[in-house]
DNA sequence: TAGATTGTTAATCGATTAACAATC
DNA sequence: TAGATTGTTAATCGATTAACAATC
C-alpha cells in the first residue's frame, strides 16, 4: 500500500492538516489543484507537498495538477481514517467528558466502546451515550470487547499503574492526556501524548519574548 | 538575559519538558545531576542536553554537572512562569470548561481574568471562580482590564471573525482550541495551536501502521 | 593533583528547498 | 504541439551527535 517502508515523522505530522485542507477545498467545490497553488494557501512551499504525498505514491499528473477530492481520499487511506479502532476512555472527569462530548471519534478512525471512572458516584452516569464503568469491571471487559486503543485522562500515578495491564489485554494503541512517558517504558505501543501544559509554557515564552523585542525596539 | 537572540523552535519545545523532569528530580531530593545521568532518564544525548541549556547560558559547573534546583528555576524563568498574563477564556463550552478546572493556570504563567459565551443561557453560570460574561462585554471588558492572552474554545468562524477584534483590544497571545489559522493571518501574534483532531489522526495513522507490520511479520 | 563533566567546536545526519527532465 | 506541472535528483540548510580542550 504505502511505497516506503518509513515515513519520518516530520511528513506523518503535517498529513493531518493536508487533510483538512482538501476536506475544505474539496467542499468548496474546488476539483482540481496544483502544488502551487496549495503551497500558498499552506504557507508552504511546493516542493515540500510535492516531497510529501511522493512518499506514498504518485497522486498527481504532469501539467495537471492533484485532482482534490481524490488526494482528500487518499490522505484519509493512509491516516487509516476508516478503521473504527474499539476504544476506551479512561478517566470520566472533566477532561475526559470534554473529550467524549467534543470529538468526533468516529470520523477520525476510532469507535468509543466504553467509558471507565474509578468514583462509584461516577458509576451509571451516562457519557457518549454510554454508562460510565467502574474501573474494577476493566479487566473483564476487555476480555470480552477486546478494545484496542485506551484514551487517558487518569491522574499521571493511574496512568503508570493501568498501561502495563492495558497492554497484556491487548491495547496497543494510547490517546495519553497524562504525563506519564509510555514509549520509554513500552517501545511497541502507538502513542500520541497531548501535554496541555507544556503547550502552554510554549505559549508563556512566546509572549515573554514578543515583551521583550516590544521593550527592546522601544529603546532604540 | 537571553544568551542568543533567536532560539530554534525544535530547543523551545523541549524546554517544558526538562521543567517537568527537573521539577521531579527536585522534589525527589536530587541536588545534583549530570547531562549524561538526565540524558538517560529523558531519552535524550547528553550532546543535545548541554546544547539545549548553552542556549540561554552556562549553567552547569565542570566536574559537578548542574544544580538540580538552580536549573529548575532558571528553566521556569526562561519559561517566563513568574508572569500572571491576564488571560480571557472565550467559549464556555465543554471544552472550556473542561481548561478552566483541569489546567493550573497560575503556575504556567497565566491569570484568567474572564469568561465568556455567547449563549443566553450561560450567562452568570460559574466557571473557574467567575461568572459567564456574555460576548456583547467582551469589548468594553477588554478595553477595562486589558487582557494579554485569549484561550480560543470557539467554533472556527467564530475565531476568525474575533481575533482581528482581539487584536485591536491588544490581545497578542492565543492558545487556539480552533482550527482558524492565526499565525498565517496576523504574524505579529504569539499562538499555540492545540489541534486535537490532528493529534488523534496521527494516533490513527501509528495505529494502522502497527498492525500493518504485525500482519507482515506473521506473513513471513 | 586526578577524575569528572562542562562548554564549544567540528562532523554527521536528516529535512527542506531548488532545479529540471519527464510527461500529461 | 506548447504550456503546465509533476516526480525525482541534487544542493542547501539546520539540527543532532561526537569529540575534546577547558576547568572545576
Amino acid at each position: 500500500m504505502s511505497k516506503r517502508e518509513n515515513i519520518s515523522t516530520s511528513v506523518i505530522k503535517r498529513l493531518p492538516r493536508y487533510y483538512r485542507f482538501l476536506n475544505g477545498l474539496n467542499r468548496d467545490g474546488v476539483v482540481r489543484i496544483s502544488s502551487r497553488e496549495l503551497s500558498i494557501r499552506m504557507g508552504l512551499t511546493a516542493s515540500q507537498i510535492r516531497q510529501d504525498l511522493n512518499c506514498f505514491g504518485g497522486f498527481g499528473q504532469q501539467g495537471y495538477g492533484y485532482n482534490v477530492e481524490q488526494l482528500f481520499k487518499e490522505i484519509g487511506h493512509i491516516l487509516g481514517l476508516q478503521n473504527l479502532h474499539k476504544t476506551i476512555l479512561i478517566g470520566a472527569g472533566n477532561m475526559g467528558r470534554a473529550l467524549a462530548s467534543h470529538i468526533d471519534f468516529e470520523h477520525h478512525g476510532f469507535h468509543v466502546v466504553g467509558v471507565f471512572d474509578k468514583k462509584e458516584s461516577m458509576a451509571g452516569q451516562m457519557v457518549h451515550g454510554m454508562p460510565v464503568r467502574l474501573m474494577s469491571g476493566l479487566e473483564d471487559f476487555c476480555r470480552n470487547n477486546h478494545p484496542e486503543i485506551a484514551i487517558l485522562c487518569t491522574p499521571d500515578e493511574a496512568a503508570e499503574q493501568l498501561v502495563p495491564v492495558l497492554l497484556k489485554l491487548g491495547v496497543m494503541g494510547y490517546w495519553n492526556f497524562t504525563h506519564y512517558d509510555i514509549v520509554a517504558k513500552h517501545p511497541d505501543t502507538a502513542v500520541q501524548n497531548v501535554h496541555l501544559e507544556d503547550n502552554l509554557m510554549r505559549l508563556s515564552y512566546q509572549v515573554s519574548a514578543l515583551k521583550n523585542n516590544d521593550m527592546k525596539r522601544a529603546n532604540i
